[in-house]
DNA sequence: AACATATCAAGAGCGGTGCTCGCATATAGT
DNA sequence: ACTATATGCGAGCACCGCTCTTGATATGTT
């Protein structure tokens, strides 16, 4: 299928330039020098070219997340790791960004096919917490918010690579709240949520965002 | 000026159905029974549009969010009132909270008009902070990143309400760091980047967001 | 070799979009 | 009464996603 392939790698050329919601089928045709209509063979809408966009930018993002994550053994190190590649993946690629975590498009849904890629970096951060047999308890988490979390503790427990769970379903709950701030923090800097607030030099914004990187561990329990 | 107050009455009605990517000055004019070329005879382009519905929204927003922060005198409470009216709200009009937060359009630049509404429920974290006297300090917090928040802490300083400042710097970050990931998660849970993680009956989700919220307190040392 | 079939690409066309421009009308000011 | 300004309309341009018909090419079968 290699002409699927240089229609992915055409729009992805055209998503280094333009937004999402600018995606023009037309214009990646014309990349192509071919008709638009032509596309249709190979892809059969707008949004199941968006689909796989989808998938290969998580795959990228995880790609280069996990060569980075890989070699660093310091747990807390490893922690900074994953989220300063995350930046830096983002700021290189913000169209793709966007597209991964920015409001999605019209009555868009993610298909099944998204969420195994979309979860790669997460699970290198509940490797850390498995690593690191994290047992921090937190005076907020009740049983109630126990019971909330119930279908990711069990998608966690029946994990491949777990044999047994050795951290506390307190500590995945914070992991998730650090892992929903990294790309927080990283949308809102991206979106220019944070023009007057953050100095704007690259250095002031990555220094902050270390920062957040250093309380989220401490909050987590990362040694 | 009635009728550009009818223009942005009828699009915020359009982002009741439709999200902002597709918010069409066309079908603006239809639901007012003009021709759609009447439209910029108010409204210069699709952009301005768009800004003028920004900052209604920011304002609106912020108007419930108020009433509902000014209520509570405990600081803790007001904190999480605030954090679930936000919530609440952008669960209410999810299209106007993806206006907000989401990922800008096209090549959009937010214009000046918008940042003084945008920063209106900030301020109300910055008042609870001030109440608190929040002296948290932080180990992460270097002098590099004091230096990274300059032109937020002295807006900060010279803010009208404040006569003297009574929460450190890294109070501030902290604070920083709350407003963000406020925003952040929910915008996870928006977009549909939970899906399989938090349960998905409304209660869990609420659970799990006031949690969070308590977390944060305790994080920035909110009594 | 001749025929049948499946694959691919092209082009025209439909209904939609943002936006401009020329023209008409209505209102207001002098 | 005359002019100036404000307001609206409709046609039209270039673009969009997408469909359908047509035609060329390749592949396989007898």
């Amino acid at each position: 299928m290699a002409i699927l392939d240089a229609i992915t790698v055409a729009a992805n050329q055209q998503l280094l330039e333009v937004g999402p919601a600018d995606l023009s089928v037309r214009a990646v045709a014309r990349e192509l020098g071919m008709a638009s209509s032509a596309i249709y063979r190979y892809v059969s809408s707008r949004d199941e070219l968006l689909t796989l966009l989808i998938i290969g930018a998580f795959d990228d993002m995880a790609d280069v997340v996990e060569v980075k994550a890989r070699r660093v053994a310091d747990l807390r190190r490893r922690w900074k790791a994953i989220g300063l590649a995350c930046r830096e993946w983002a700021l290189d690629e913000p169209q793709r960004f966007a597209l991964l975590y920015g409001s999605p498009v019209a009555g868009y849904a993610a298909p099944q096919d998204t969420i195994a890629p979309a979860t790669r970096i997460p699970n290198l951060l509940i490797g850390i917490l498995q690593e690191a047999k994290v047992e921090t308890t937190v005076p907020a988490f009740s049983a109630r918010v126990a019971r909330s979390l119930k279908p990711a503790l069990s998608d966690v427990n029946t994990w491949a690579s777990l044999s047994k769970r050795d951290f506390s379903d307190s500590a995945f709950a914070l992991g998730l709240m650090a892992w929903a701030h990294v790309i927080g923090s990283i949308s809102f800097e991206l979106f220019g949520h944070r023009h007057n607030v953050v100095g704007d030099s690259m250095a002031d914004r990555r220094a902050y965002f270390e920062f957040e990187l250093d309380v989220l561990a401490d909050l987590m329990g990362i040694d």
